[in-house]
DNA sequence: GCGAGATAGTACGATCATAGGACTATATTC
DNA sequence: GAATATAGTCCTATGATCGTACTATCTCGC
């Protein structure tokens, strides 16, 4: 009798294999540049810029972490800081014209997976899952 | 309207989340020198010993990665390496004694986890939850 | 208004993680 | 037995990660 697999190692799986598939489409489109740490961080940014402790959080990572890393796309053009004008103290994280670039690839590469999962589990058992996850998100990201 | 959450991101969250209350149980049992990749190097291995190239496969890292790792898990006394009798090639990393005391506080961390989404979703939605993302495994873990 | 405490960003420095390229020893295949 | 593949290793370069600590700014309670 095997050993259960714990969820978490079945969700790591997954998670691993799209994040592969993204970063490959992107290199594919010329962004071979971008590193996973780097790809992680540009999925938690919002239109009109992102604070570095919101980008930091939402990548689980410690705020010095995040900076080395806007940094990095600073330097490769991708991002920009601009001046938050709502707090003297933050700067807002901007995605430059060929950092917008990257948002159709990584979101069509995205929606790829997703829908190749969809055909193996079929479209029922695709929509009960994904709810299951999200209302994990209670749990699991408070 | 929100874009939706890619099932990936979701995974990424349960499976992050996951990790560090496996990290720190650890750390609260006395392995507060395990790393997040040593961990996952960790949670590779099965009994009897196990071929680094496996386990760089299982972690989905190179071979020299994981070689480190193996270098700092033996420094810190959690395994050992042996030959392997099938291949003079092979050697088997193998868990020591003190290592071994590691699986029973992750494992029980890893089932408590389980247990709180499961409490969470219920019985029925987490068990099609599971075997939904059991069978993305063909695809994404060929 | 003002002072205490919280927060955003940054800097420095140490350590770990990661992998490309290349090499050796052993196995496998034909 | 020769050609090829595989397991482990070394060297080296780069990236990621965070503890500690500091400054500037904001917010809240008085």
């Amino acid at each position: 009798m095997q050993r259960e697999i714990p969820s978490s190692l079945l969700m790591f799986l997954g998670y691993r294999a799209a994040e592969d598939r993204i970063l490959a489409a992107l290199a594919q489109a010329g962004f071979g540049d971008l590193t996973r740490a780097q790809g992680r961080l540009l999925a938690g940014m919002d239109d009109g810029g992102t604070r570095l402790v919101v980008l930091a959080d939402r990548a689980r990572i410690a705020k010095q972490t995040a900076l080395a890393l806007v940094d990095r796309l600073v330097a490769a053009g991708y991002v920009e800081r601009v001046r938050d004008p709502e707090d003297g103290r933050a700067r807002l994280v901007r995605l430059t014209d060929r950092g917008r670039d990257i948002l159709p690839v990584a979101r069509a590469e995205e929606r790829l997976v997703d829908d190749e999962w969809a055909a193996h589990l079929g479209p029922r058992r695709m929509r009960e899952m994904r709810t299951a996850l999200q209302d994990l998100r209670t749990v699991v990201d408070p």
